[in-house]
DNA sequence: AACGATCCCTGTTGGC
DNA sequence: TGCCAACAGGGATCGT
């Protein structure tokens, strides 16, 4: 699932690709994945002989930037991948949402089979609009421990549902909001005014931590079908996940079997022996 | 306002 | 072995 080291290994990718470039061309699989625009007929003229200025990203969102304002918005949802092709006449791939080709001939196909994820071409009120919703990066701009503890502290909310929340803190997902949590030492359902600030500063560093690991490895693939490197790698951070997906196997710490829970109608898993909810 | 549940979708998995 | 229900989840939306 694509969450924040995914998506910032997939803005790597194609920054050189697309950096400079106009958009020659430019094609629609299903409506579906349009937002704001809801039909190809609104959203293509405001991409297809544009041409990129620069390639961004907030939190799990990619921030494609166009020289006339327009901004082309990218989320991967849980399945979205973008693929690179240098050539054409590849077919393409079950679940093409857009194909977009550079004035070099190149493509980058959106591929996602259960459209969770999304396109659209924001004018800056709309780019405004949408990435007003949205917190800092977790990455490029976390808030200090300080600050993390003011807009946590006084919630009664489970911290797994705190991390999952894009709203204060932007780019991290189910997968690495366990991963940090155990890496914190905090238990999942811990809750926000239950956050002391020797917790604060073991988050914050867990989180700086844990999505440095994910990007140096180039995220996580957990099965084949989902996400996948521009260039059809897989990530490698999966084989390096501690509890997410461990249910019942034991603990890198301490050994004892990793526990599973539903927080929030999510998946959640901890070590009840390393992650003390006291 | 804060919090929690539901829905969207389809490939994969697990149970019978 | 084969089939089908259950499961997975990011974000929008709605209800309490």
């Amino acid at each position: 699932m694509p969450e924040l080291p995914e998506v910032e290994t997939t803005r790597r990718s194609i920054e050189p690709i697309l950096a400079g470039r106009r958009i020659v061309d430019v094609t629609v699989g299903r409506d579906r994945v349009l937002r704001r625009q809801p039909v190809p007929e609104l959203f293509v003229p405001r991409v297809k002989g544009n041409t990129v200025a620069t390639v961004g990203r907030l939190g799990k969102f990619l921030d494609i930037c166009l020289v006339d304002g327009i901004s082309l918005v990218i989320h991967l949802g849980m399945s979205g991948r973008i693929e690179h092709q240098t050539d054409p006449a590849t077919p393409l791939a079950r679940h093409t949402q857009v194909v977009l080709t550079t004035d070099i001939g190149e493509e980058l196909r959106f591929i996602d089979p259960r459209t969770f994820g999304f396109v659209a071409a924001l004018d800056e009120d709309e780019r405004h609009l949408v990435f007003g919703k949205i917190g800092r990066d977790a990455f490029t701009d976390l808030p200090s421990p300080e600050e993390l503890g003011e807009a946590w502290g006084r919630s009664r909310s489970p911290m797994k549902a705190l991390l999952l929340d894009q709203r204060v803190v932007a780019g991290i997902g189910n997968i690495y909001a366990d991963e940090i949590l155990h890496r914190a030492r905090i238990h999942p359902l811990l809750r926000g005014d239950q956050l002391t600030p020797r917790r604060g500063i073991a988050i914050h560093k867990a989180i700086q931590d844990i999505l440095a690991d994910g990007l140096r490895w180039g995220g996580t693939s957990l099965d084949d079908l989902a996400y996948l490197l521009p260039d059809g790698r897989t990530g490698e951070f999966t084989e390096r996940l501690a509890v997410y997906g461990k249910t019942d196997e034991p603990c890198t710490v301490c050994g004892r079997p990793i526990r599973q829970i539903t927080v929030r109608q999510r998946s959640t898993h901890f070590c009840n022996r390393c992650q003390r909810l006291r």
